[in-house]
DNA sequence: CGTTTTTGACCAGCGC
DNA sequence: GCGCTGGTCAAAAACG
């Protein structure tokens, strides 16, 4: 990948053709009035505006492509403020399942942009094979056999304005890498659920704009409910939200932000496959 | 002592 | 085909 990665766009993102994320700066950058914003897939998107209320006022974008950037006010959802993180984090879930929390006390700003859940629709279980191959997507092991495509999960990204790199997000997660990213003076920093049966991961990285920003990418979802907060816990918007959208037992707990506004049934479509027995653990 | 982080190496994918 | 970059592994170090 090398240059095409623009300057902007992380590069992460860049990588993967689905999707990018939306550039700090651009637009309707972060400010203090949270803004945040949904990069669905084009089909996700045709769903999701005939699902919105038209009351909505914020702005959403999809960031296909770098200069592709276009405001989709009509997509746009009713967030406020102290939604704004939870929508990205109840989004984020029904992807990936999990999300990451703000700093605390901090005023936090999130983008959230939304990869490839569509495409990769149906990642099932991690042993979905590419289609040729046949292996297991997670195959923990370095020894892929060659020609053997690596499996995306549904991934969500969101961008966050923190001091904080890691946040808390209900889930413990191991470090099991860090990289220098190109174009960006901070490294990124990669995150496996600790959980052995649990395939989530996670990316940590900061905004080569704006170091303030920090941007989290999850993968995958999680088999099994979080630790827990010690304060803070659903607020019954989330819970709901996030039930449903995340079918595989997300936990997202904040203290103090509440989510009015849910995402249409029609995007968690891609993920009813994982709705299991999981479902029950979403309801303790 | 068990768990997590650090870090260099390796491998796969992609663009040129 | 080559080179670059992202993603992951795994051994060693650090930490609690």
């Amino acid at each position: 990948m090398a240059d095409e990665e623009g300057v902007d766009p992380p590069t992460e993102f860049a990588s993967d053709s689905s999707w990018a994320l939306p550039v700090p700066g651009g637009p309707d950058s972060v400010s203090d009035t949270f803004n945040y914003f949904f990069d669905w897939e084009s089909a996700m998107l045709s769903e999701f505006q005939g699902n919105l209320p038209p009351d909505h006022t914020q702005e959403i974008e999809r960031f296909d492509q770098p200069d592709r950037t276009e405001t989709r006010p009509d997509l746009a959802g009713t967030f406020s403020v102290s939604e704004s993180f939870a929508g990205a984090a109840a989004a984020a879930s029904c992807v990936s399942g999990s999300v990451t929390s703000l700093n605390p006390g901090g005023s936090t700003d999130v983008l959230i942009s939304n990869p490839s859940m569509s495409s990769s629709s149906s990642e099932d279980p991690p042993e979905k094979s590419t289609g040729s191959g046949g292996k297991p997507s997670e195959i923990p092991s370095k020894v892929k056999k060659k020609g053997q495509k690596r499996i995306r999960q549904p991934r969500f990204a969101f961008m966050t304005k923190s001091e904080v790199d890691h946040l808390e997000d209900g889930y413990r997660w191991r470090k099991y890498g860090q990289k220098a990213v190109k174009n960006s003076p901070f490294p990124r920093s990669y995150y496996r659920c600790t959980n052995s049966k649990c395939t989530v991961k996670k990316r940590v990285e900061r905004s080569s704009d704006d170091s303030t920003i920090v941007i989290t990418t999850y993968e995958g979802q999680h088999c099994h409910h979080g630790v827990g907060f010690p304060r803070g816990g659903f607020i019954n918007h989330e819970a709901s939200f996030a039930g449903q959208l995340v079918p595989s037992g997300f936990q997202f707990h904040h203290p103090g932000i509440q989510l009015h506004r849910q995402i249409p049934p029609s995007i968690t479509q891609s993920n009813q496959e994982y709705v299991t027995d999981e479902n029950e653990t979403m309801a303790k």
